[in-house]
DNA sequence: CCGGATGTTCACCT
DNA sequence: GAGGTGAACATCCG
């Protein structure tokens, strides 16, 4: 599920910690501790200590405690973030699509990371495909600007003189942090820009007019409640025609990925 | 039964 | 070096 918008969420529940001290730290799965780290590792290095910030750049969500540690948590396809408050009773907030889950929803054999803290609320990473992963201290370095706040600038120097095709160009995230599948055939689609053109090819005005673009469609996004509540959304099956013109829909594999765009609108 | 799916990393080519 | 491809991860859905 994850892009920018979901993690933006999970960003804004895991800010809800700040002051909390870990008591425990749950690692029921060490494979999904990237860096390479193991369970001891963890809890030695988070244990007693306090939640000082949460902050998030493109998919990556980071945790910073009194350490000066940094957890990093990366949600893949599959992750999620759930805030149990106190002790396991009574429902699980989930940021994305406000929804809330009872506890026994999330299948126990899932759970793959946990913190829990000395005032018995728990945040827990659940992940059934283990796309994801927790890892300290994370490069956050090698992430390019958030695609939320980038300035026409930001993405003039993103894109500079790359041959690869615009979106595999955006969904670099050293380039342009947070985009991802959906959220990048959306915003090229609002553009009216190809998928499959060398990113360097773009005038300036196509640079600032994608810059845009982009801002525009994470904050609708957003406000409608995901990265898969696009106009071009209901499109993405074999067959269908552009919401907009109503041309048939062309379906290529741009970066490895399933890429849904019309031809007749963008170049 | 089969194919595909909102992500990342890595090895291996060209 | 830049860019592309395929594999791996494990499950769900149509």
């Amino acid at each position: 599920m994850p892009e920018l918008i979901e993690v933006e969420g999970y960003r804004a529940v895991a800010a809800r910690v700040r002051g909390r001290t870990i008591a425990r730290v749950e690692t029921p799965d060490a494979w999904y501790l990237k860096g390479p780290a193991d369970p001891a590792v963890l809890a030695d290095a988070l244990g007693g200590t306090s939640v000082v910030s949460v902050r998030r750049q493109g998919k990556l969500l980071m945790l910073e405690v009194d350490r000066g540690v940094v957890l990093g948590l990366r949600f893949g396809m599959t992750g999620r973030l759930l805030l149990h408050e106190g002790g396991g009773e009574g429902a699980v907030v989930d940021p994305v699509g406000g929804l809330l889950y009872a506890p026994g929803e999330v299948r126990s054999a899932h759970l793959r990371f946990a913190l829990a803290f000395h005032d018995g609320s728990r945040l827990v990473m659940v992940d059934p495909r283990r796309l994801g992963g927790v890892e300290l201290d994370p490069r956050a370095g090698d992430l390019g600007p958030d695609a939320a706040d980038l300035s026409a600038e930001g993405l003039d120097s993103a894109l500079g003189r790359s041959r690869a095709a615009l979106k595999s160009a955006l969904m670099d995230q050293r380039r342009v942090a947070g985009l991802g599948n959906l959220l990048t055939d959306e915003v090229l689609w609002r553009a009216r820009l190809s998928p499959v053109r060398p990113a360097a090819t773009l005038a300036p005005t196509d640079r600032s007019g994608l810059a845009g673009a982009i801002r525009t469609t994470i904050e609708v996004l957003s406000a409608r409640g995901g990265s898969h509540t696009g106009d071009l959304q209901p499109a993405r099956r074999p067959g269908s025609s552009c919401p907009r013109c109503g041309e048939p829909l062309r379906r290529d594999r741009v970066g490895g990925r399933s890429t849904y765009w019309c031809v007749a609108e963008q170049s």
